[in-house]
DNA sequence: AAAAAAT
C-alpha cells in the first residue's frame, strides 16, 4: 500500500504529516502529489472531504524549500472562493509547514488591509486569496504577480457558480506562462473544461469519487412541516430535542441569510446553544462562530450555503435542512458535512407542501427516495404552537404601541425578529415569561450569543460592530426595548388578529 | 425563491 513516504515529499514535510498522525494518503493525494512534485500541471477532480487541500499543500511545501520570496512578489498563489476556505488552507500551511520558515499571507475581504500589506511587503512564499481582495491589492500596486511559480485554483466549479470566472481569467493572465498550475474542481461543466484548456498545459488528470453521491453512513430523513416560518421553527425545535441523545453538534442550513439570522435568534431565545454563519455577518463574528463550532464550544451552527461546501468540520453528528435547497447539488454538499471519514451521521430535511418540486429533483439526483420520519411528527414531543402566528398581528400592532418609533422596523428588521422570538418563548407555558428571562439571563451563560446578536444587529444597521464602551447600555435597549415587556405569558388578543385570509 | 465576493 502507498504511504506518504512513497510520494517523494521532503523529510520536513513527511515529519509534519507524521506528527499530524497520517500515514496513508487519500486517493487524490496519492494521485496528485507525485505529479505536482514533478512540476506538472494537475487537473484534480475531487469533492471536498477527499483530502484535496493536502494534495496541493504538501507538494507546494516541498517545492518551496528552495529559494525565497521578494517583497511584493509572492512565489505561489492559491485562489479560493470563500474567506473561510482560504483561512482553512492557511491553517493547513501552518500545520504541515511547522518545520519550514515560510511567510504565508492571507488576502481576504472583510478584514483590515494593514496586516496583509505588511505580509506582502515582507515577501510572501504563499499567498492565499479570494479573488476580490487580491485584485484590490493588485490595483493598488501593492502586489506583483510576475514571480508566481505555482498557481492553485481550488473549487473552480464553485467559483463559476459565484461568477468569479472573469476574475480568475484576469488573474491567470497576470501570472507568467511558465508557472505550474494545480486546478481543482468537484465537477467539470463545459465552462470549466474551457478554462482548463485555456490555462493548463498537458495536465495530469486525477479523478476520484463521483459527484452527487451521498455517503452511505448518513441516515437521511424527511420531516413534514407547515410552511410558515414559526411552524418550521417549532418542528425543528421538537426535532432537535428528540435527537438530543446522539446529537453532538449540528449544522442547520437555511436558504436565505435573513432566515439564518431569524432562526439563530429564535434558537438562542429558546436556550439552544446556537451560533450563526452567513456572508453578511461581520468577518470577526464569522471567524469566531466557526472557530467556536469547530472547538465544540458551540453545539449548533445555523448557516447559509457559505458553510455547505469545503469547510472541514470534523465529526458533525447532525445536519438539519431548515429549507429544502433550491439547487439539488447543494443538498449533497450540505449533508456531506456529516458522516465524514466513515463516521455515522444523520441528516433531516424539513419539507413543506411547497417544497415537493425541489425534493423530487434531489431524489432524482441522488438516485433514491428519502424516507419520511415515521410519516409524521407523531413520535416527537407535541408542539404546542397556537393556530395563528403572532407575527402579522404583532407587526401591525407595534407602531400603535410605540408611535415614537415609527419607521424603526425598516431600519432595524431585528426588532421584529426579537419580538417574534420573544413571543415564541412567551407562548411556551413551561418557560418563564420573557421579562424574567431578559432580566436574569443576559449577564450569565449566553453572553457570547448576545454579543454576537448585537454584532449582527449593528452590522445590519451599517455600524461597525465594536461599540464596546456602550455595551451595557445597548444591551438593555436591544433586549428590553423590543420585547413585549409586561405581557408575560399572555398575548393580548388584538395582537393575534390575522389580517390575511 | 439564494448565496458567495471588493468597498
Amino acid at each position: 500500500m502507498t504511504t506518504f513516504a512513497d510520494l517523494g515529499l521532503s523529510p520536513k514535510v513527511l515529519n509534519a504529516v507524521e506528527a499530524a498522525g497520517y500515514t496513508i494518503p487519500t486517493p487524490i493525494q496519492a494521485g496528485a502529489i507525485p505529479h505536482a512534485l514533478q512540476r506538472k500541471d494537475v487537473l484534480g477532480i475531487a469533492q471536498t472531504g477527499t483530502g484535496k487541500t493536502a494534495s496541493f499543500v504538501l507538494p507546494m511545501l516541498t517545492l518551496l524549500e528552495q529559494g525565497r520570496a521578494r517583497a511584493r512578489m509572492p512565489r505561489t498563489l492559491i485562489l479560493e472562493p470563500t474567506r473561510e476556505l482560504a483561512a482553512q488552507v492557511e491553517e493547513n500551511f501552518v500545520k504541515y509547514g511547522k518545520n519550514h520558515r515560510l511567510n504565508v499571507a492571507l488576502l481576504i475581504g472583510g478584514v483590515s488591509f494593514d496586516d496583509q500589506l505588511r505580509k506582502l511587503e515582507r515577501g510572501a512564499d504563499v499567498l492565499i486569496a479570494t479573488p476580490g481582495r487580491l485584485l484590490d491589492h493588485f490595483e493598488r500596486g501593492k502586489l506583483l504577480l510576475s514571480a508566481v511559480d505555482i498557481l492553485v485554483i481550488d473549487e473552480a466549479d464553485r467559483m463559476l457558480d459565484m461568477g468569479f470566472i472573469p476574475d480568475i481569467e484576469r488573474i491567470c493572465k497576470l501570472i507568467p506562462f511558465t508557472r505550474q498550475t494545480l486546478f481543482f474542481s468537484a465537477t467539470m461543466p463545459p465552462e470549466i473544461t474551457k478554462l482548463t484548456e485555456q490555462f493548463l498545459h498537458s495536465p495530469a488528470r486525477v479523478e476520484v469519487a463521483k459527484a452527487a453521491t451521498t455517503a452511505k453512513t448518513v441516515e437521511q430523513k424527511l420531516v413534514k412541516s407547515g410552511k410558515k416560518d414559526w411552524e418550521k421553527r417549532a418542528v425543528l425545535r421538537d426535532l432537535i430535542r428528540a435527537e438530543d441523545e446522539g446529537l453532538k453538534n449540528a449544522i442547520i442550513f437555511c436558504n436565505r441569510k435573513k432566515d439564518v439570522s431569524e432562526l439563530f435568534r429564535s434558537l438562542v431565545k429558546h436556550e439552544f446553544d446556537a451560533g450563526a454563519l452567513h456572508g453578511d455577518m461581520d468577518q470577526r463574528a464569522r471567524t469566531t462562530m466557526l472557530a467556536n463550532f469547530k472547538d465544540g464550544k458551540l453545539k449548533i451552527l445555523v448557516a447559509s450555503d457559505v458553510a455547505a461546501r469545503g469547510l472541514d468540520i470534523p465529526d458533525v453528528s447532525h445536519v438539519f435542512n431548515f429549507d429544502v435547497p433550491i439547487h439539488s447539488e447543494d443538498y449533497v454538499h450540505r449533508i456531506g458535512r456529516t458522516g465524514r471519514a466513515g463516521r455515522s451521521g444523520k441528516a433531516f430535511t424539513l419539507v413543506t407542501p411547497a417544497d415537493v418540486k425541489h425534493l423530487s429533483s434531489i431524489e432524482k439526483l441522488i438516485g433514491e427516495d428519502i424516507s419520511w420520519l415515521d410519516g409524521d411528527l407523531s413520535t416527537l414531543p407535541v408542539s404546542t404552537e397556537p393556530e395563528e402566528a403572532p407575527r402579522r398581528g404583532r407587526r401591525k400592532a407595534e407602531p400603535k404601541r410605540r408611535p415614537r418609533n415609527e419607521g424603526r422596523e425598516r431600519e432595524r428588521p431585528q426588532s421584529e425578529i426579537d419580538i417574534l422570538a420573544a413571543a415564541d418563548k412567551a407562548k411556551d407555558a413551561e418557560e418563564a415569561p420573557v421579562v424574567a428571562e431578559v432580566a436574569v439571563a443576559p449577564r450569565n451563560a449566553d453572553k457570547p450569543h448576545r454579543a454576537a446578536i448585537k454584532a449582527d444587529n449593528e452590522q445590519r444597521r451599517g455600524k461597525p460592530s465594536q461599540a464596546e464602551p456602550r455595551r451595557d447600555h445597548r444591551r438593555e435597549r436591544d433586549d428590553l426595548g423590543s420585547a413585549p415587556v409586561g405581557f408575560g405569558d399572555e398575548i393580548p388578543a388584538f395582537m393575534l388578529i390575522d389580517t390575511k385570509i
